[in-house]
DNA sequence: CTCCAGGGAGCCT
DNA sequence: AGGCTCCATGGA
């Protein structure tokens, strides 16, 4: 086991890595203490979460200076600075994003939370399975997932499992996907595991093209319409544009900018961009995430008052 | 019991 | 193109 600190000095700007895993953007992390998201951090820095990473195991955990990691192989650093972005000039796209009360209240709820940069398959999965689901539920499947059909891999005396390949997921059957509660999406991950195995469509396709076709494009895999094309752009493609718009976002859309009229996807994606510019997918996962946690925010503040 | 969840496919006009 | 309806499952 090898093990290494990456010290905070060395990340540009602020870093949080709970909200960065917890905030709905990726379900391939694991909190060594199986807490529910968002449950209060130990004094001394953040829990453990692990990961299947380059066929080997990685832990991480946040203190107050560094990010300490833990390995079954080798040194994941490098490896880690590109999911986590940590060489994102934070400090400095937060400022640039534009003055505007629900931004800067969601900037300053989480500073720190960063756009991942997940493997395209897992999260192409993960968003085919988002629909009309809980985020803890989300969570909860794709880890499943990876239990019933990914390698294990040994992490000391326990065992963790790498997020199926598109040949492994392809060769369950619907039954089975059934059976572990992903109901009616279940067709869905087969096909677009079966699209992704065979080459019908790959990332790369949709990564050298401009973001509007390439959103379109990425709606050729079953299961995928606009807002979850969105979500795969946006976390495992490293498009800065896309602002899914799921039921959160609409809503404050009707809330705080009632002067959008929210109509066609594509319309009321571009009036929100040119609102959340230049890193609108960077303002959208800041505002998704306060949403979904201001009212315990709010109840936190009158607690220490 | 009902209602809803980071929506999308299929079918209708 | 835009508007319906149905789709599984679990938790509140």
């Amino acid at each position: 086991m090898e093990s290494g600190t990456i010290p905070l000095s060395s990340i540009p700007g602020p870093f949080d890595l709970q909200a960065t895993l917890e905030s709905g953007q990726t379900f391939l992390w694991t909190r060594a203490d199986e807490r529910t998201y968002l449950d209060p951090a130990p004094r001394e820095g953040t829990d453990w979460y692990r990961t299947a990473l380059d066929d080997q195991v990685v832990a991480v955990r946040q203190t107050g200076d560094a990010l300490e990691w833990r390995a079954t192989e080798r040194d994941p650093t490098e490896a880690l600075r590109d999911r986590l972005r940590l060489d994102d000039e934070m400090a400095q796209m937060l400022a640039s994003l534009p003055d505007d009360p629900l931004i800067d209240a969601a900037t300053a709820a989480f500073p720190g939370l960063r756009v991942v940069d997940e493997p395209f398959f897992p999260t192409l999965v993960s968003f085919i399975l988002s629909a009309q689901m809980r985020v803890e539920r989300i969570h909860s499947l794709v880890q499943s997932l990876g239990e019933t059909y990914g390698q294990p891999l040994s992490f000391g005396e326990e065992t963790v499992y790498a997020f199926p390949t598109p040949e492994e997921l392809a060769a369950a059957t619907e039954r089975e996907l059934r059976d572990l509660g992903l109901g009616y999406r279940a067709p869905y991950v087969l096909e677009s595991a079966a699209m992704v195995a065979d080459g019908t469509l790959s990332a790369d396709d949709i990564r050298s093209l401009p973001y509007e076709e390439a959103r379109t494009r990425a709606t050729e895999f079953v299961g995928v319409g606009e807002k979850v094309a969105d979500c795969v752009l946006l976390f495992s493609l490293g498009f800065t544009d896309p602002v899914p718009l799921d039921t959160w976002i609409r809503s404050a859309i009707e809330e705080y900018v009632p002067d959008i009229e929210v109509t066609t996807y594509r319309d009321t994606s571009r009036a929100i961009r040119e609102r959340f510019g230049p890193y609108p997918g960077i303002a959208q996962t800041y505002v998704f995430h306060y949403l979904r946690h201001r009212e315990a925010l709010t109840a936190a503040g009158r607690a220490q008052q």
